[in-house]
DNA sequence: CTTAAAAAAGCTGATTATACCCTGTTACAG
DNA sequence: CTGTAACAGGGTATAATCAGCTTTTTTAAG
């Protein structure tokens, strides 16, 4: 029995990496790979042109679309195409963010060839590819699901504003003059993001903002 | 006449990237791949067992040993031999970092392949390869060229076991605690900070510290 | 080894800023 | 009318800032 080779499409920002993979596999016999896309729009454009892929090698970061969005556009419109996450990072976050998006594996660019093919020919059978690497992650994601432990603070525009100008060398009365208020509102301020936060110092309050990437430095 | 393959080298720490790669510069007919490494150290290791390539495509963020690294150890110990850098950052730091190093030339993993075989065959034959991206960083670290502009601060150990410490909520009481030394002494800390960093108050502290990473939260 | 100079660490007291309290006003929605 | 949210005032305790001074430790020269 000749067994039929595996459609493919191949979605990362970096020509090298992408037109380099498409070479390396198309020369191992098992896959075919039918077009590349340089980001999800790119993606989204070359899809109708070609037969439909049976998987698609998904980088994360990329312009314009980014590969979770790319990701949940292919599983609302083509259910039946597996996504297979490739990535560089191997953080709990993009992982968790990509299968969540609907990937069905998730393979690190520092892979051996051998186990691509294997993760590719896996997922197009089993619509899943789930390695060590990616169970560890599972596991730990379910295991510490507290909701409320990085819960997302909620802020208003002034609120924003006084934490930006906590992050100086400013005092709460210079604060207040800039902002154009009395120094008590400010104080009222301070309570409110102090229990945001969860913190009960300025500096902890600056840490907090950093740390939630709600201000940049 | 036949043209002569370019012996090259392959270092880079994503595998797939690293064979991708060399599948696809192989099929060009123009390089040859003596071999790859996956970072700097495997390099060192792999280059006496075979013969010396003429140029090296260098990743720069590698375990190990980095392409910082890697390349000056190239032109330390093997002089003759073109390095060209290859990364996915289009940042300042890492392209003048690398050339100061002792690379040739920078690409992006962005690029596309055939200009990858010029920058390759270009710098075989003329020592460097300077394209528009890196022509324009160059100029522009030359212009602005300040050196105190950044000073680097110069800290002992204890003034930055205190600036860590200072990146919390802790009071500057509790702060003499865990380094077990009285607050005023605390308070000579901080005044010498203050003036290292000239700032004025602890949250000015911390936002410089981040800014020079002294700290990382 | 001794000793003077320099540097680091430690302390006191005073001033300002910050953190926290309760209360009151206005404005606006239900 | 009532409740709620944003704003503002008074006041107090603690922490942070600052200037000035003493002790200890280091350094280096004699």
């Amino acid at each position: 029995m000749i067994p039929e080779k595996i459609d493919i499409a191949i979605v990362d920002d970096h020509t090298l990496f992408r037109q380099g993979l498409a070479s390396l596999l198309t020369d191992s016999e098992k896959i075919n790979v039918l077009f590349d896309a340089e980001n999800g729009q790119d993606m989204i454009q070359k899809i109708t042109k070609h037969p439909l892929p049976e998987v698609i090698l998904m980088d994360i970061t990329m312009p314009l679309m980014d590969g979770y969005e790319s990701t949940r556009w292919i599983k609302a419109n083509y259910p039946q195409i597996k996504v297979l996450a490739l990535s560089m990072f191997e953080e709990d976050k993009p992982i968790i963010g990509m299968l969540k998006s609907g990937a069905g594996g998730y393979m690190l660019k520092q892979s051996r060839s051998s186990d691509l093919i294997d993760a590719i020919t896996g997922i197009a059978k089993q619509s899943f590819y789930i390695n060590e690497l990616v169970s560890g992650k599972l596991l730990r994601n379910i295991q510490n699901n507290q909701p409320t432990k990085t819960a997302q603070v909620e802020l208003n525009a002034n609120e924003l504003k006084f934490l930006e100008l906590c992050c100086s060398d400013l005092t709460y009365k210079q604060i207040a003059d800039t902002m154009i208020l009395s120094p008590h509102t400010i104080d009222n301020y301070r309570e409110a993001l102090f229990q945001k936060f969860e913190t009960k110092s300025r500096t902890g309050l600056v840490i907090a903002a950093l740390k939630q990437e709600l201000i940049k430095i």
